[in-house]
DNA sequence: GAAATAAGAAACCCTTGGTTCCTTAATCCC
DNA sequence: GGGATTAAGGAACCAAGGGTTTCTTATTTC
């Protein structure tokens, strides 16, 4: 019989991976487990990741970057296409992974750091500041430099909902997001004549 | 030798909890060790609880209620006592725990859910809209009714802070979310002629 | 074709969650 | 007070999983 080596092999556990985590969810994944489904050893595993959470960081790392800046002509626009950016990405990872490896990371500050580096907001909120300017350059909002919180907000709220309550953002999520919370923040006047939001109640609830 | 029984032998075995919980983090802390450090066995603890989450959500129950409404004359004070209140309600929490915590739960509805009403907003929340009520009958902001998700923000931000990138909230990250974000998002003009907070980029960085 | 490399299979160790069983102390109730 | 009941504490046990080691053998490399 065949034997597979290199890049080939490395593939096929990272395959069998991913495929036992969206199976079994992360707290049943095993490396046994991830051996047997590529049809290899544990001690192949070993000899390439350290731990079970390093294998699974190198599973997800393909999946964060390259974030494309949108450039529509509107703000709301580009930033409710930036946020389904992130919201898509997320989507194809289950919640209990993300608090898993959190959970998994925590003592081990390199492993955290890597972490940190996919899950956050790194390309996310560079793409998001280069939106900002190009909305005051058309004058849509007062120019920056905006603090570094104010950036980042839509994707810490969206991120807080899904790592703390288990809620996977909805269109209507990154809606709310956005005009209950950071356009009025910018300062932002629809073209539309929107209305305030806080005249209008949020509209959808949950619990 | 004399034996304890009933709530005497609990609160003992609470205490070790915390104590292995504070010594050796989530993570490290077992059965085995939290029975042997309150002087019994884990027969004991299973009769009481059924997991280790669950005693470990014991453990915490007692430290998020009870929040007391601030009632300054000012919302900003307001809003800086509340968050104060918050944060030092999470320090007597390792970061580790609330991650492990939420990891441990995912698969367990109602553990999930015990864990959300502790963490998350609830007592703090109602405690925000009675403050922003405050502050809209003495025309320091418009008034509501706000979006759930503006009540929340603060809080919001600094659990995610906490949670994701393991950072306990500084005095200054509390001030930073009140006067970087959420008074300027309320409209709220500081009595003392504050700056606008876009002009004057945010003081502390990290990374 | 020989030497070096690394795959795959298996056994093994250790720790932990969780269970069971037994002895004996504390409490209850007549 | 004394017997019946309850539950503490101790120990052994099981299964599962992380991580390591060892050995055989297929693949590369030179």
């Amino acid at each position: 019989m065949s034997r597979r080596r290199g890049a080939e092999l490395e593939d096929a556990i990272l395959d069998a991976a991913r495929e036992e985590l969206a199976e079994l969810g992360y707290a049943k994944s095993t490396m046994r487990g991830i051996a047997k489904r590529a049809g290899t050893s544990k001690a192949v595993l070993y000899r390439r990741w350290s731990s079970l959470p390093e294998l699974f960081l190198d599973t997800l790392a393909s999946r964060f970057t390259n974030v494309p800046v949108p450039d529509t002509g509107d703000l709301r626009d580009d930033v409710l296409e930036l946020l389904r950016h992130a919201q898509t990405s997320l989507g194809y990872t289950r919640r209990d992974t993300v608090s898993g490896l959190i959970a998994d990371t925590v003592h081990d500050p390199r492993l955290a750091q890597r972490l940190r580096d996919l899950i956050a907001d790194s390309a996310l909120s560079d793409a998001m500041s280069t939106v900002l300017e190009l909305a005051a350059e058309r004058g849509q909002i007062p120019p920056g430099p905006w603090p570094r919180r104010v950036i980042t907000l839509p994707i810490s709220l969206l991120r807080d909902d899904f790592v703390v309550f288990g809620i996977w953002p909805s269109d209507a999520d990154l809606a709310a997001v956005t005009d209950e919370v950071f356009l009025p923040l910018l300062g932002y006047a629809s073209p539309a004549g929107m209305v305030r939001n806080r005249d209008r109640p949020s509209s959808e609830h949950r619990e």
